[in-house]
DNA sequence: TAGTTGTCGAGACCTTGTGTCTCGACAAGT
DNA sequence: ACTTGTCGAGACACAAGGTCTCGACAACTA
């Protein structure tokens, strides 16, 4: 019997069709005309065929979660400034600036819709998100190591109250998403950590 | 010429094929298996014709989101217990216990899924989403009258740090929603409130 | 009571979008 | 040279949103 792992022959996958394929996908997310992403457009705005996507990606949700995931939250950087309130406030005005833009609130809005369709686009929500709040909730805990935040506080709530505001307004857009919400809300976290400390619970 | 007004002549609006179609609405909403809700098994199961529901709605979106708003929140009763802690609890215990139902979490995901598609019912989210924030933006102002919160203090970012939860962990799941997580946020929020009354601004 | 108007349920129909299948071309390996 | 698997392109099946038409009939007017 030949059963054995045969070794790779055929042509290999095309990396510039992937990469092409990643890029038109944020970018066609990114327009805010209200027009959804459909895989005709997307395949044809990347020159490549329908079968390529489908080949790599189970669905079109998959394929939009994995462009989103990938840009979102690149360029944050986890601040390092002592204190808690320094760092929520850097750390804060970076994601909600981000986030605040139109064209990546864009993206933000049209993925998580596609989120609740799509069972491919869930888990990869479900991964993203859980990224994101595990960097917040490292700084969170750096803080707490310091005695900045009690210990029985609950980190996972807090990192909540950030993610939840930002999603929130993305989704609903009743309200903007900048410095000055992300300054606002970093002096309000720390106050509630500070409270709890020196109070020591009513 | 009888141009003036006529008085109205002909069949009247059917109230029962109304209630129908939004009480199904919501029993489809309400189920989660990942299934969406669509227009010929909306009507089908109110027994109905698919043109009575574009006769009195633009879109299939508008349906959905009036059925979820005339559902959700209608028993949330506002509590006045005195104090902003025992307000904030008794309001988001019941808040969030409604929200928390893996029957209502589904309809609250779809619709918020649909708001982002259709631009009725992104409409009628914007409307559904500012009637609840009004509630408890008037639960904050009446503890804010009572000295419990500084007159500085952004009640709209708090009414989002309440809801911005919610709704972040319906959509995304990662966390639950109940009576212990509730309780947790109101000690968070009026923790939050008493450091910015007393501390004076750091 | 007779006539008019507008809604009713039902279903054919059009359009758009997802995902599958097939084709000939070709690139990477043996 | 030969095999294997990907490539772009496009036909195809299928599902869903929304429109149009039909005969029946209910509510109002005269």
């Amino acid at each position: 019997m030949s059963d054995r792992r045969r070794p790779h022959t055929g042509r290999r996958r095309n990396e510039a069709a992937r990469r092409a394929i990643l890029d038109v996908a944020v970018d066609l997310l990114a327009r805010d005309d209200g027009a959804p992403v459909t895989i005709d457009s997307l395949a044809a705005a990347a020159g490549v065929g329908k079968q390529t996507i489908y080949r790599w990606w189970p669905s079109k949700g998959a394929v939009l979660l994995e462009a989103m995931a990938e840009r979102a939250g690149a360029d944050i950087a986890v601040p390092d400034t002592g204190t808690l309130h320094g760092d929520l406030e850097a750390f804060l005005t970076a994601t909600f600036r981000g986030a605040g833009r139109r064209l990546t609130a864009s993206v933000l809005r049209n993925t998580m819709a596609e989120a609740q369709r799509d069972p491919h686009a869930r888990e990869h929500m479900r991964t993203f998100v859980e990224s994101r709040r595990s960097v917040l909730s490292g700084l969170l805990g750096r803080a707490r190591d310091r005695g900045e935040i009690a210990v029985g506080a609950d980190l996972a709530l807090m990192v909540d109250q950030v993610y939840g505001v930002l999603w929130y307004r993305v989704l609903v857009g009743h309200e903007p998403l900048g410095d000055a919400q992300a300054a606002e809300l970093a002096r309000a976290l720390s106050d509630q950590a500070a409270a709890r400390l020196g109070g020591g619970g009513r």
